[in-house]
DNA sequence: ATACACATTAGAGTTCACTCTAAGTCAATA
DNA sequence: TATTGACTTAGAGTGAACTCTAATGTGTAT
Protein backbone atom coordinates (compact mmCIF):
# COMPACT_ATOMS: atom_id res chain seq x y z
CA UNK A 1 0.00 0.00 0.00
CA UNK A 2 1.29 3.84 -0.65
CA UNK A 3 -0.21 6.62 1.08
CA UNK A 4 0.43 10.61 0.77
CA UNK A 5 1.93 12.77 3.48
CA UNK A 6 -1.59 13.47 4.56
CA UNK A 7 -2.57 10.06 5.13
CA UNK A 8 0.60 8.97 7.15
CA UNK A 9 -0.07 12.31 9.48
CA UNK A 10 -3.66 11.42 10.15
CA UNK A 11 -2.36 7.21 10.99
CA UNK A 12 0.41 8.20 12.79
CA UNK A 13 -0.89 11.66 14.69
CA UNK A 14 1.40 14.26 13.47
CA UNK A 15 0.88 17.00 10.90
CA UNK A 16 2.10 17.10 8.02
CA UNK A 17 4.57 19.72 8.91
CA UNK A 18 6.34 17.34 11.22
CA UNK A 19 6.42 14.71 8.74
CA UNK A 20 8.33 16.93 6.58
CA UNK A 21 10.76 18.10 9.50
CA UNK A 22 11.46 14.59 10.72
CA UNK A 23 12.55 13.90 6.72
CA UNK A 24 14.54 17.73 6.35
CA UNK A 25 16.54 16.31 9.81
CA UNK A 26 17.15 12.66 8.51
CA UNK A 27 14.77 10.52 10.34
CA UNK A 28 13.03 9.45 7.49
CA UNK A 29 15.74 8.93 4.75
CA UNK A 30 14.02 6.27 2.57
CA UNK A 31 10.76 8.19 1.81
CA UNK A 32 10.44 7.26 -2.32
CA UNK A 33 8.66 10.14 -4.64
CA UNK A 34 6.17 9.81 -7.37
CA UNK A 35 6.82 11.66 -10.84
CA UNK A 36 5.99 15.29 -9.44
CA UNK A 37 7.94 14.82 -6.16
CA UNK A 38 5.41 14.15 -3.98
CA UNK A 39 6.21 11.94 -0.85
CA UNK A 40 5.14 8.46 -1.46
CA UNK A 41 5.04 6.27 1.89
CA UNK A 42 4.95 2.76 1.91
CA UNK A 43 3.57 0.08 4.74
CA UNK A 44 7.94 -0.28 5.78
CA UNK A 45 7.65 3.60 6.08
CA UNK A 46 4.91 3.82 8.24
CA UNK A 47 6.53 1.12 10.61
CA UNK A 48 9.75 3.47 10.76
CA UNK A 49 7.59 7.09 11.57
CA UNK A 50 6.46 4.70 14.12
CA UNK A 51 9.41 3.46 15.65
CA UNK A 52 10.90 6.96 15.48
CA UNK A 53 7.63 8.39 17.14
CA UNK A 54 8.19 5.68 19.94
CA UNK A 55 11.52 6.45 20.32
CA UNK A 56 10.62 10.66 20.31
CA UNK A 57 7.42 9.95 22.91
CA UNK A 58 10.03 8.31 25.56
CA UNK A 59 11.83 11.42 25.54
CA UNK A 60 15.24 10.41 22.83
CA UNK A 61 16.67 13.57 21.15
CA UNK A 62 15.73 14.09 17.28
CA UNK A 63 19.24 14.25 17.05
CA UNK A 64 20.35 10.74 18.49
CA UNK A 65 17.64 9.41 16.42
CA UNK A 66 19.28 10.67 13.30
CA UNK A 67 22.38 9.30 14.82
CA UNK A 68 21.01 6.00 15.20
CA UNK A 69 19.04 6.12 11.60
CA UNK A 70 22.81 6.67 10.02
CA UNK A 71 24.10 3.81 11.92
CA UNK A 72 20.86 2.24 9.92
CA UNK A 73 22.05 3.17 6.98
CA UNK A 74 25.90 1.98 7.20
CA UNK A 75 24.92 -1.82 7.16
CA UNK A 76 25.49 -5.05 9.03
CA UNK A 77 28.65 -3.64 11.08
CA UNK A 78 27.38 -0.98 12.96
CA UNK A 79 23.93 -3.61 14.30
CA UNK A 80 26.38 -3.48 18.07
CA UNK A 81 26.69 0.23 18.53
CA UNK A 82 22.78 0.43 17.09
CA UNK A 83 22.13 -2.45 20.07
CA UNK A 84 23.82 -0.55 22.62
CA UNK A 85 21.72 2.80 21.99
CA UNK A 86 18.32 0.92 22.05
CA UNK A 87 19.54 -0.78 25.56
CA UNK A 88 20.66 2.65 26.95
CA UNK A 89 17.63 4.15 26.06
CA UNK A 90 15.46 1.35 27.18
CA UNK A 91 17.17 1.73 30.50
CA UNK A 92 16.47 5.43 30.35
CA UNK A 93 12.86 4.72 29.98
CA UNK A 94 12.57 2.38 32.88
CA UNK A 95 13.85 5.22 34.76
CA UNK A 96 11.72 7.50 33.63
CA UNK A 97 8.52 5.01 34.27
CA UNK A 98 9.76 4.73 37.91
CA UNK A 99 10.27 8.44 38.20
CA UNK A 100 7.08 8.89 37.06
CA UNK A 101 5.41 6.69 39.46
CA UNK A 102 6.80 7.73 42.44
CA UNK A 103 5.93 11.00 41.62
CA UNK A 104 2.29 10.01 40.91
CA UNK A 105 1.85 8.60 44.72
CA UNK A 106 2.96 12.28 45.62
CA UNK A 107 -0.44 13.58 43.06
CA UNK A 108 -2.13 10.92 44.61
CA UNK A 109 -2.05 11.78 48.23
CA UNK A 110 -2.26 15.68 47.12
CA UNK A 111 -5.29 14.41 46.20
CA UNK A 112 -6.80 12.37 48.34
CA UNK A 113 -5.98 15.39 50.80
CA UNK A 114 -8.44 17.41 48.18
CA UNK A 115 -11.32 14.76 48.67
CA UNK A 116 -11.02 14.81 51.93
CA UNK A 117 -11.49 17.67 52.32
CA UNK A 118 -14.56 17.96 49.84
CA UNK A 119 -16.34 14.62 51.36
CA UNK A 120 -15.99 15.73 55.43
CA UNK A 121 -16.87 19.55 54.33
CA UNK A 122 -14.05 20.21 57.39
CA UNK A 123 -11.61 22.74 57.71
CA UNK A 124 -9.01 23.18 55.06
CA UNK A 125 -6.33 20.95 56.25
CA UNK A 126 -4.77 20.86 52.70
CA UNK A 127 -3.20 23.66 51.86
CA UNK A 128 -5.36 26.37 51.39
CA UNK A 129 -1.93 28.40 51.02
CA UNK A 130 1.06 25.95 51.71
CA UNK A 131 2.07 27.82 55.01
CA UNK A 132 -0.37 25.55 56.78
CA UNK A 133 0.43 21.94 54.89
CA UNK A 134 2.33 20.57 52.30
CA UNK B 1 15.43 26.35 59.14
CA UNK B 2 15.92 28.26 56.54
CA UNK B 3 17.89 28.04 53.53
CA UNK B 4 19.46 30.28 50.76
CA UNK B 5 18.42 30.16 46.89
CA UNK B 6 21.74 28.34 46.41
CA UNK B 7 21.20 25.83 49.09
CA UNK B 8 17.33 24.96 47.81
CA UNK B 9 18.94 24.38 43.99
CA UNK B 10 21.21 21.84 45.38
CA UNK B 11 18.14 20.27 47.46
CA UNK B 12 15.85 19.78 44.71
CA UNK B 13 18.34 19.34 41.68
CA UNK B 14 17.21 22.87 39.76
CA UNK B 15 19.22 26.02 39.07
CA UNK B 16 18.87 29.21 40.81
CA UNK B 17 17.97 30.20 37.57
CA UNK B 18 15.32 28.38 37.60
CA UNK B 19 14.21 28.83 41.18
CA UNK B 20 14.14 32.57 39.87
CA UNK B 21 12.66 31.94 36.76
CA UNK B 22 9.59 30.14 38.74
CA UNK B 23 9.30 32.68 41.43
CA UNK B 24 9.03 35.63 38.22
CA UNK B 25 6.46 33.14 36.91
CA UNK B 26 4.17 33.35 40.00
CA UNK B 27 4.82 29.77 41.02
CA UNK B 28 6.49 30.03 44.18
CA UNK B 29 4.42 33.02 45.41
CA UNK B 30 5.17 32.74 49.48
CA UNK B 31 9.35 33.32 49.36
CA UNK B 32 10.48 35.84 52.21
CA UNK B 33 13.24 38.11 51.95
CA UNK B 34 16.08 38.90 54.80
CA UNK B 35 17.03 42.55 55.44
CA UNK B 36 18.91 42.57 52.24
CA UNK B 37 16.16 41.82 49.82
CA UNK B 38 17.59 37.98 49.67
CA UNK B 39 15.27 35.15 49.11
CA UNK B 40 14.58 32.73 52.54
CA UNK B 41 13.30 29.78 52.40
CA UNK B 42 11.59 28.16 54.68
CA UNK B 43 10.89 24.20 55.49
CA UNK B 44 7.40 24.74 53.85
CA UNK B 45 8.92 26.23 50.65
CA UNK B 46 11.25 23.56 49.82
CA UNK B 47 8.06 21.37 50.10
CA UNK B 48 6.34 23.71 47.77
CA UNK B 49 9.07 23.67 45.59
CA UNK B 50 9.18 19.61 45.52
CA UNK B 51 5.20 19.48 44.73
CA UNK B 52 5.90 22.33 41.67
CA UNK B 53 9.26 19.85 41.01
CA UNK B 54 6.58 17.11 40.74
CA UNK B 55 4.10 18.56 38.85
CA UNK B 56 6.68 20.02 36.32
CA UNK B 57 8.30 16.24 36.12
CA UNK B 58 5.39 14.75 35.12
CA UNK B 59 3.93 17.26 32.13
CA UNK B 60 2.23 19.98 33.72
CA UNK B 61 2.98 23.42 31.75
CA UNK B 62 4.15 26.20 33.77
CA UNK B 63 0.93 28.26 33.21
CA UNK B 64 -1.47 25.59 34.71
CA UNK B 65 0.88 25.35 37.61
CA UNK B 66 0.74 28.64 37.94
CA UNK B 67 -3.33 28.95 37.55
CA UNK B 68 -3.13 26.27 40.61
CA UNK B 69 -0.81 28.51 42.97
CA UNK B 70 -3.62 31.13 41.96
CA UNK B 71 -6.13 29.08 43.47
CA UNK B 72 -4.59 28.43 46.24
CA UNK B 73 -3.62 31.83 47.15
CA UNK B 74 -7.28 32.49 46.56
CA UNK B 75 -8.27 30.22 49.45
CA UNK B 76 -11.10 27.51 50.52
CA UNK B 77 -13.42 28.26 48.48
CA UNK B 78 -11.28 27.05 45.56
CA UNK B 79 -10.51 23.29 46.89
CA UNK B 80 -13.07 22.03 44.37
CA UNK B 81 -11.00 23.67 41.23
CA UNK B 82 -8.10 22.76 42.45
CA UNK B 83 -9.05 18.85 43.33
CA UNK B 84 -10.44 19.16 39.86
CA UNK B 85 -6.99 20.06 38.32
CA UNK B 86 -4.83 17.75 40.30
CA UNK B 87 -7.80 14.83 39.07
CA UNK B 88 -7.86 15.58 35.87
CA UNK B 89 -3.37 15.47 36.12
CA UNK B 90 -3.26 12.43 37.53
CA UNK B 91 -5.53 10.66 35.01
CA UNK B 92 -2.80 12.15 32.62
CA UNK B 93 0.02 10.82 34.43
CA UNK B 94 -1.56 7.46 34.02
CA UNK B 95 -1.54 7.81 30.72
CA UNK B 96 1.52 8.88 30.18
CA UNK B 97 3.51 5.80 32.23
CA UNK B 98 0.76 4.02 30.31
CA UNK B 99 1.92 4.96 26.97
CA UNK B 100 5.49 5.23 28.38
CA UNK B 101 5.42 1.18 29.07
CA UNK B 102 3.42 0.45 25.49
CA UNK B 103 6.95 2.18 24.31
CA UNK B 104 9.04 0.12 26.15
CA UNK B 105 7.50 -2.91 25.01
CA UNK B 106 8.32 -2.10 21.34
CA UNK B 107 12.06 -0.51 22.64
CA UNK B 108 12.18 -3.86 24.28
CA UNK B 109 11.42 -6.25 20.93
CA UNK B 110 13.78 -3.62 19.19
CA UNK B 111 16.42 -4.58 21.36
CA UNK B 112 15.87 -8.41 21.41
CA UNK B 113 16.16 -8.08 17.99
CA UNK B 114 19.76 -6.83 18.01
CA UNK B 115 20.52 -9.82 21.04
CA UNK B 116 19.18 -12.53 18.59
CA UNK B 117 21.53 -11.24 15.97
CA UNK B 118 24.64 -10.38 18.51
CA UNK B 119 24.59 -14.02 19.75
CA UNK B 120 23.56 -15.60 16.71
CA UNK B 121 26.08 -14.45 14.49
CA UNK B 122 23.24 -14.54 11.96
CA UNK B 123 22.54 -12.61 9.08
CA UNK B 124 21.00 -9.16 9.61
CA UNK B 125 18.05 -10.02 9.46
CA UNK B 126 16.90 -7.13 11.95
CA UNK B 127 16.61 -3.63 10.50
CA UNK B 128 20.10 -3.15 8.63
CA UNK B 129 18.23 -0.58 6.86
CA UNK B 130 13.95 -0.82 7.71
CA UNK B 131 13.16 -2.12 4.36
CA UNK B 132 14.34 -5.71 5.45
CA UNK B 133 12.39 -5.24 8.97
CA UNK B 134 10.99 -3.21 10.64
C1' DA C 1 -11.18 27.84 -18.19
C1' DT C 2 -11.02 28.27 -13.63
C1' DA C 3 -11.30 27.11 -9.09
C1' DC C 4 -10.20 23.77 -5.54
C1' DA C 5 -7.50 20.59 -3.09
C1' DC C 6 -3.52 18.70 -2.49
C1' DA C 7 1.44 18.59 -2.94
C1' DT C 8 6.30 20.89 -3.00
C1' DT C 9 10.36 24.09 -1.08
C1' DA C 10 13.21 27.40 1.66
C1' DG C 11 13.25 29.69 5.28
C1' DA C 12 11.02 32.52 8.84
C1' DG C 13 8.43 32.49 13.15
C1' DT C 14 6.68 30.50 17.53
C1' DT C 15 6.58 28.37 22.00
C1' DC C 16 8.43 26.61 26.00
C1' DA C 17 11.45 26.38 29.60
C1' DC C 18 15.01 27.71 30.84
C1' DT C 19 19.87 30.05 30.98
C1' DC C 20 22.72 33.60 31.12
C1' DT C 21 24.63 38.53 31.24
C1' DA C 22 25.38 42.99 33.05
C1' DA C 23 25.16 46.00 36.49
C1' DG C 24 24.57 46.56 41.01
C1' DT C 25 24.31 45.73 46.57
C1' DC C 26 26.11 43.92 50.70
C1' DA C 27 29.11 41.34 54.24
C1' DA C 28 33.16 39.09 55.38
C1' DT C 29 37.96 38.52 54.87
C1' DA C 30 43.25 39.55 53.40
C1' DT D 1 40.72 49.48 51.96
C1' DA D 2 40.21 46.29 48.45
C1' DT D 3 38.81 42.07 46.92
C1' DT D 4 35.96 38.10 47.00
C1' DG D 5 31.78 35.90 46.82
C1' DA D 6 27.00 35.53 47.41
C1' DC D 7 23.08 37.70 46.46
C1' DT D 8 19.79 41.01 43.59
C1' DT D 9 17.31 42.73 39.03
C1' DA D 10 15.75 43.38 34.14
C1' DG D 11 16.03 41.68 30.20
C1' DA D 12 18.53 39.29 26.40
C1' DG D 13 19.84 34.82 24.50
C1' DT D 14 19.49 29.75 23.72
C1' DG D 15 18.03 25.20 22.06
C1' DA D 16 14.66 22.01 20.94
C1' DA D 17 10.88 20.86 18.38
C1' DC D 18 7.98 22.13 15.87
C1' DT D 19 4.74 25.31 12.98
C1' DC D 20 3.77 28.18 9.56
C1' DT D 21 4.14 31.29 5.28
C1' DA D 22 4.82 32.33 0.59
C1' DA D 23 5.49 31.03 -3.77
C1' DT D 24 4.75 27.46 -6.83
C1' DG D 25 3.11 23.10 -9.17
C1' DT D 26 -0.36 19.38 -10.50
C1' DG D 27 -4.76 16.85 -11.07
C1' DT D 28 -9.70 16.81 -10.81
C1' DA D 29 -14.42 18.87 -10.84
C1' DT D 30 -17.75 22.32 -12.53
Amino acid sequence: MEYTIRQVAEMVDLTTYTLRYYEKEGLLPFIERNEHGNRIFKDNDIEWVQLVCCLRDTGMPIAEIKDYVDLCRVGDETTEQRRQIILEHKLKVEQKIEKMKQSLVKINKKLKCYNNLTIKEETDVCNPNYKIND
